[in-house]
DNA sequence: ATATCATATCGTCAAGCGACGATATGATAT
DNA sequence: ATATCATATCGTCGCTTGACGATATGATAT
């Protein structure tokens, strides 16, 4: 039913540290444990946000080896998901967490960049 | 902050019920009873979800007598009001429950042409 | 002033949600 | 096989939410 995909969309979108992970996610790829560190959240907090963004169709996961990689979906798995990401990726950009959590994973990529993995 | 701002627009565009609220207000006035009738939801269930409607910036009223009319928010009292309900107005008119609610309305003004109030 | 009608607010209750720690799974390395 | 690392799932707990009936407010009519 429509409702019930629009329903699990909008609720994915409207939890404040669920837009947090999606801005986040927005052009790159990044596993759990990053983005648990980014927002201060415990492990099972970050990977439950995740498999209910993922449920939504919001989000994408790629294994590699132990870690997963979770990246903004591209594919078309809910119709409502992808115009409520154009929206989302439009906004926030001047919210002081989600520009200090932008600040905080700019300073950690730099930091890793001799980092091999 | 915008996090507030955005979060509490998703959230209340987020609810079944109030989605259908806003449907129905789609290019028309309505009041608290005429929705409760529609809705088949008690009057201060429709009241309350109005009232928080309001407060998102997704909804006005209009005070007419004992009547209060609703109707979508044209003003912009909330920077991502708007913009959810230009997505929202272009989404679930295939639904089911909101297909029955507007035959439920069209059937019901066919009724009351000839009401005076 | 009283009655009535439309709406708003309040108190309550059950269900859902977000956080966590603990434990399970799955992959890699020794 | 065992240990370790990254992630997933489970159980719990406190808070929020959506529904309701009851009551309060505000407007109109008598």
């Amino acid at each position: 039913m429509a409702l019930n995909d629009y329903e699990i969309v909008l609720k994915a979108a409207a939890d404040p540290a669920r837009v947090r992970i999606l801005k986040l996610l927005g052009g790159r790829e990044l596993c759990v444990y990053q983005l648990m560190e980014l927002l201060a959240l415990s492990q099972s907090t970050i990977s439950g946000h995740l498999s209910l963004l993922k449920k939504a169709g919001l989000v994408n996961d790629r294994r590699d080896g132990r870690w997963v990689h979770y990246s903004l979906c591209d594919k078309k798995r809910n119709q409502y998901a992808l115009p409520m990401l154009a929206l989302i990726l439009g906004w926030l950009d001047d919210d002081p967490k989600v520009r200090a959590d932008q600040r905080r994973l700019a300073s950690r990529t730099k930091k890793n960049d001799s980092r091999r993995d």
